[in-house]
DNA sequence: GATGAATGAGAATTCATTCAT
DNA sequence: TATGAATGAATTCTCATTCAT
């Protein structure tokens, strides 16, 4: 009988130390070395659990792509404006953790960015976002909650596009949190007023 | 007697090649020999005109924030919030071109993001720019153009992550001209009812 | 109680899938996982049965020449050149499988050729083969047989290497099965003549 | 002006280097560093006349093979059979360097040889052989010089293997020079017996 | 005996930078 | 100034072998 192992575990074990060195040193700069240190095991072992490192940049990618999907999708159409801020509000605000990712992400992945088979992949993230907002919006303006005169389609994608440039503005620039929090409300405030019938 | 060179011309023309090379590659996966064929020198006398690949990716940055801080800072204060959010919408579509930048900053940068010292050059690029906004929006109250209950400093923040995230979007995701243009609109007329006096 | 496994059987299952992994992708492109794999047993447990790579490939190596050995040289001594030739026409027939694994051999041993206590098993099974023909012409030089000025000893040593080379082409080239044989009785008749008293 | 090299005469000290270096360790055992320490260069120098140890390995097989082809392929047909004779003999006692060089082939090779694509060259070079012996035979026939009865198209083809045999146990089994150049009179005459007219 | 997870020495290759001409 | 050959540190990945269970 082999050595019995949590393979998952394992998995996870690995993922937190390279994303630990990935905050602190970037992603070109920590080496296959440094992951395996790190995570107390041999290089060797590294490689039986990742068979590169682009598979583990990959696979943490694909972690954290899933967690802001998550976070940023309702689970089901909200049927009040009030209730879709408050989700946004809570999407804006979750992401301490995650948005300090999106540079690694860029860095890892910038050369391949113009790529259109791997662009693809989170342009449909983003657009996906954007459908389930346009959807709901039909919603709200159904139920009286938003003006009716609204591009349901494009204020849907362009909302995604704030959102997405306040949490990495976050990530990249450390705001503090107070300052941040204010922030959030500012944005929430002039989305409502820019939603808001009459 | 040396031979006679204009050497901002060939600067010039270093960082043309490089930034379409980087454009195409990516930062990491373009090396010093193609730069250097690409501007038709030799790699030796690529190194008389920057010292490292640093101090050339650093330059072409430079030149791009600059042009950045040129496009998204008005020159003198708007008087009417009309002013101003022509002013963002212009910023919003002219930016095409700069927005591909925006990934190899990150490609390049990415591994000393979380050095300080490095980030807050671009940190206080866009605190510059969200200070003058803030400024701006201190007059639009005077000038009775502004909800006076707007928190002047942290929305003029919020404001440059936004119009950042769709810059952003756009050069990511490669939004087509049409559904652009119209999202452009969608975002001016949130900010202009989420902005207005009552 | 230990279980109970026919361990030659199993050496032979192994060596069976090695080889066809070898012929497949060469010695050193087959790790021991692919063998292992493929025989459908533990990476520790091929190692139970044969302690390296070396040990294996050594191990098969040793059947083959025991083969070789068995076909190439006569169980006694021909009486008549006929006989002889008879044999080596038999051997150059027969040897389609077998030639197949001296690339392999090769590959695998290349690096130790130079290794004289290595090369000399190698080179003592041919010169085996070879003072055995020479033995036979001596016999069929006093049966008269064979012309009596023949060097017996060189002529039974480059014979083999003759023979060794026809069967090496084959198995390389995949001469087609009708060329071949028209070229082995090209080569016998060429021995006979060659050999023949006046 | 950068330093002034001769890259002809750089890249022939490699492959000198090379070529002793395999020759004494074999091809595997042989890393890029300890070619590039024997020819006194860096090892990214090495790699700038010479872009992988697979294109090396197949330059120097390249040279060999057209020396190889150079030695076994008369300049004209031969119109005696004891010219051809003398050829195929020289052909024989010439190769004691290359024929050492034929196990590091097969080492270096041995995993690509089942490859049609890769084997095709190698059988086309013995192929082509075979075929100018085949002309030459017809000629010689007309010529009244071998036997009419000849197939001369295959026989053609197991001479040239019969050749490769004798030459490749040379290299490999070290068959001392004295005996040797009379196993390769031992094969001219029964060459020349097999052939002759009655 | 059997297993397969863990190991880590090694190897090939890259590329920013230097330097002799 | 300009050149491009030379450098060698650094990095990813492989795989035979070991060993705990």
């Amino acid at each position: 009988m082999p050595k019995i192992v949590d393979k998952e575990l394992m998995k996870k074990s690995i993922i937190n130390a390279a994303l630990q060195s990935f905050l602190k040193y970037g992603f070109n700069k920590t080496t296959m070395d440094q992951i395996a240190n790190e995570t107390n095991i041999a290089k060797g072992t590294l490689y039986l659990y990742f068979k590169s490192k682009d598979v583990l940049i990959s696979s943490i990618t694909e972690l954290h792509f899933k967690k802001l999907l998550n976070d940023l999708l309702p689970k089901e159409y909200c049927q009040t404006l009030e209730q879709l801020l408050e989700y946004i509000k809570n999407a804006l605000l979750i992401n301490e953790e995650d948005s300090k990712f999106i540079p690694i992400f860029f860095e890892a992945f910038g050369s391949k960015l113009s790529s259109d088979v791997f662009m693809k992949d989170y342009k449909n993230l983003f657009d996906k976002i954007g459908y389930f907002y346009a959807q709901n919006f039909k919603i709200l303006i159904q139920n009286n909650q938003v003006k009716p005169t609204l591009n349901t389609e494009t204020f849907a994608r362009v909302l995604v596009s704030m959102i997405d440039g306040i949490i990495l503005h976050k990530g990249f620039f450390k705001i503090e949190e107070r300052k941040y929090s204010i922030m959030v409300e500012d944005a929430i405030d002039v989305f409502r007023l820019g939603l808001s019938k009459v």
